[in-house]
DNA sequence: CTTTTGACTGAGT
DNA sequence: AACTCAGCCAAAA
């Protein structure tokens, strides 16, 4: 099991309706610094359509980048299906929708 | 092998 | 509030 793994393993358990930061992922990896890492898992994500890696977003709640696996206008039509409204910004209001787990392990 | 780049973040200016 | 700098670390050139 490589550090991918541990990173979809996360991203995998994201409740519907919630959405988490790369570094918010990062910590409960267990490496707070290595929110770039947790990016560049999930942009080799070999388990697209499996890993729910719309629901990852940055820290500001804003979609990543221009690209994403088939553009932020899908990105933005799942997590409305999932139940997150965007603002005029096309920005998430993490005050809402950010995942708050409870422990910081598993 | 060295250098650049990147789905990031937090601190500093 | 917007921009810059520095850390992090792996893949690509």
């Amino acid at each position: 099991m490589g550090y991918f793994e541990e990173v979809y393993e996360v991203v995998k358990k994201i409740p519907k309706g919630k959405v988490a930061t790369y570094g918010q992922i990062a910590a409960l990896t267990g490496f707070p610094r290595r929110a770039r890492m947790v990016g560049w898992a999930l942009h080799a994500n070999p388990y697209r359509g499996i890993v729910p890696c719309h629901r990852v977003v940055n820290r500001n709640g804003e979609l990543s980048g221009g690209f994403a696996f088939g553009g932020p206008e899908v990105q933005k039509m799942l997590l409305e299906n999932e139940g997150i409204i965007f603002d005029e910004n096309d920005i998430i209001n993490l005050d809402k929708y950010l995942w708050k787990p409870h422990k910081y392990e598993e």
